[in-house]
DNA sequence: TATAGTACTTTCCCAAAGGAAAGTGTTATA
DNA sequence: TATAACACTTTCCTTTGGGAAAGTACTATA
């Protein structure tokens, strides 16, 4: 019979990445959170300083955020109510993951441009 | 009139990240960077490694990844042809980025048990 | 009175992601 | 002869992501 030969397990590594990707998913939950955590704490702030995005989503996006804990969302009673969104400690953690995808953006980018 | 208060830019940081999420997008991109890097270079190897991925997705996903540099595609021909996967060093510089969100993962995975 | 700003919501619609299950063609082994 | 491994492919179907455009409710300002 053929042996079968076992797969490398990498379970320790897949499932914390799993884990993270999970909350971190799509295109926009990152800008997002860097758009905040870099002081744009208006809902229009937020939205312009983000090409592409639209409100539809933009709204979805910051309640999921805000489930996971990773942004604060504040409510100003006055004439005008205010709402502003704030990033938690919580989400500080995540800078090494957006410098490390903002490095290897740039990397990326360079390599296949200079291909071409 | 009122005054419109410009938002902050983070473009700097926000256009390089998503050069990078266009690439990495899904759940599945990573976790097979890490099963193949890690030893496994065969399709089924592959397959076991990463729990509930479908051959479909995975044959998919290996194109994608092919097509982006990541990994290598080799025939070995012979009685049984053999084809296996092998990361390049390009794919190395990903590295970064798979600690940084299996760090991540672990201690959002903790945070949210100890609440809970 | 009219316009503009703020923070969304709603509707409609399309494309991509992805799960389930079965099938394919070849070769090797019991 | 029958089974099993290998590397997928095919079909079907559901879910999710996300774009476009318009609408809403309130207030402030010209």
């Amino acid at each position: 019979m053929a042996v079968k030969k076992a797969h490398s397990s990498c379970l320790d590594t897949v499932k914390p990445v799993r884990d993270a990707l999970d909350v971190l998913n799509g295109k926009w939950k990152l800008p997002i959170i860097i758009s905040i955590g870099v002081g744009n704490d208006r809902f229009t702030d937020i939205q312009e300083s983000i090409p592409g995005i639209s409100p539809k989503v933009l709204a979805k996006e910051l309640k999921e955020l805000e489930q996971h804990q990773l942004i604060n969302r504040i409510i100003t009673e006055g004439y005008p109510v205010k709402v502003s969104y704030h990033t938690t400690k919580h989400s500080e953690t995540l800078w090494p993951i957006i410098y490390a995808l903002k490095d290897w953006g740039l990397h990326h980018r360079k390599k296949i441009f200079n291909q071409a």
